[in-house]
This record gives C-alpha cells, sequence and structure tokens, in this order.
DNA sequence: TCATATAGGGATAAATTTATCCCTATCAAA
DNA sequence: TTTGATAGGGATAAATTTATCCCTATATGA
C-alpha cells in the first residue's frame, strides 16, 4: 500500500468532496452501482478501461468512505455485491448534475479535448 | 510538456467534465476566480499549497478549455487578469452543488477521510 | 483433465501529475 | 544598489496513481 508523504487540504466543502471521488474510476463505479450493476465482475466488464486491480482499490475505497457497502456470500466461487449506501445516494443528484453539465456541453467538449491533445495547435 | 501515451475514455458526460476538471487545483480555481479573485499572484495566495508553477499550467489548461479568458496588460512588471467565460460560469452551480454536499456532511467526512489514511485502523 | 469464472491482493513497472529550482525583464521602494 | 513583486515557462526530481503480472481456491462445463 502507498502511504501518502503530504497532507492533503481539507479547508472547505470542496476540498472534501474531492478527498472522496478524487480516482479515475470512482465516479463512474458509483454511477454504475447506482445503475444496478453490483458485482465487481459486472463493473469490470462496463469499465473495460480499467484494470482490474484498480477498480477493487476504489471499491475498498468508496467503502472506507462509507458511500457503498459490501454483501459477501460465503460461496464458491465467490460472489460479492455492492450497493450504495444512503449517503453514498446522497451523492447521486450531485454526480447527475455533473454529468448533465458534460451531456449538454458534449460537442464543444469534445472539440476542446481534442484540440488541446496536440498543445493548441489548430493545424495538425 | 507531457505528452499522453494513452487516450482517454470520452464515452459520457462525466468523462467529458472530468477532462475539464480533472486537476488538483482546478475547481479551486475557477471558485476563486468567480469570487472576484483575477490576478494570479492573488490566486496563489489564496491557494498556498499549490506550487506557483502548476497554477501556472492549470489556468492554461482552463484557457484552452474556454473556461476561463485572459487579459494581459502591456505593463512592466507585467499584469494579468483571468475572468470566467459564459461557458466557465454554466460550470458555477455544479461546482456549487459540489462544495454544498461537502460542506453538509463537513464533519464525517473529515472523519472519514481521517480514518481511511491509516488504513482504517481506529486504534491509531 | 483443462480452461474459465470468481474476488482479492502482493510485488513491481509504467504512466501521469505535481513540486522544486532556475532564468527572463523592469519598475518601485528600502 | 539591492530586494521584491510581477507572469511565464524549461529542466528535472519527487510524489502519486494506475497498469501488469502472478498466486490463492473451487466448482462447472467442454
Amino acid at each position: 500500500m502507498y502511504e501518502r508523504k503530504t497532507l492533503p487540504n481539507l479547508s472547505c466543502g470542496l476540498d472534501l468532496i474531492g478527498e472522496v471521488l478524487y480516482g479515475k474510476w470512482k465516479i463512474r463505479l458509483l454511477w454504475f452501482i447506482n445503475e444496478g450493476y453490483k458485482r465487481p465482475s459486472e463493473l469490470q466488464r462496463k469499465i473495460p478501461g480499467a484494470s482490474r486491480r484498480v477498480l477493487t482499490a476504489q471499491l475498498k475505497e468508496l467503502e472506507n468512505h462509507e458511500l457503498v457497502g459490501k454483501v459477501i456470500y460465503p460461496v464458491v466461487p465467490p460472489k460479492v455485491e455492492y450497493y450504495l449506501t444512503d449517503f453514498g445516494k446522497s451523492l447521486i443528484p450531485v454526480i447527475d448534475a455533473m454529468g448533465q453539465w458534460g451531456d449538454q456541453h458534449d460537442e464543444r467538449l469534445r472539440t476542446l479535448i481534442r484540440n488541446s491533445h496536440d498543445g493548441g495547435n489548430r493545424n495538425l
């Protein structure tokens, strides 16, 4: 496990939400769990770009932050199901607002992001 | 300048907003600019934990993504002012929702974040 | 019998982001 | 005259995050 060498800033609400949402796949994990995908293997299939290892780790962090809960069925092969806690559910409207903004500006954002990848050079 | 070796996922609105907001200080920069802090030096003083170098870089990315605009006064010593574009302003309600969620759960979040730093071991 | 699915995590490499330090140029104030 | 403020960015180091590969264990289906 990696151990931080610098302390995070926690001066305001934005810092706090950042601490629990910062992570490449966390928002998407919450989103898909909210949509009803429960098992780790399902979530991995929904997020093919992510490595299995990191999804597991980020699910664990979400669990430590009490945004998701976990049911372990004592069967073989193993079966686990995640669900949103009430705390996690309270975050859904916020994530929804973020997704809506992105959807509303979909085309413009795609252009901007594409152009910023070649250093803003529009001649490429 | 660092050049990406992997392409970002841009499958939905959440990915898109993530692309423009992901960055340690970007949300805070937008927030403070919205509050009326315009000059880079002011912003640096408002965010003492950040290195000057990175704030400059992230302001430039926000500019490339058309969330902020920039006025350069041809004076010496240099003077520059940033402002939110209409596009950037449209993001303020979203950031506000994030900050509100964090503020509403301030105490709980601080506890959770503190505990997750020592591997969830409550005996430390 | 052998590959596959299942969940988790250790060890290590690679990618990415952020920090540190340095240089430019000029005016104002100590 | 020396210091500091101002904005920007190059070069490089450090920190952090993510990816890759491997191992555990067992039941099922080809």
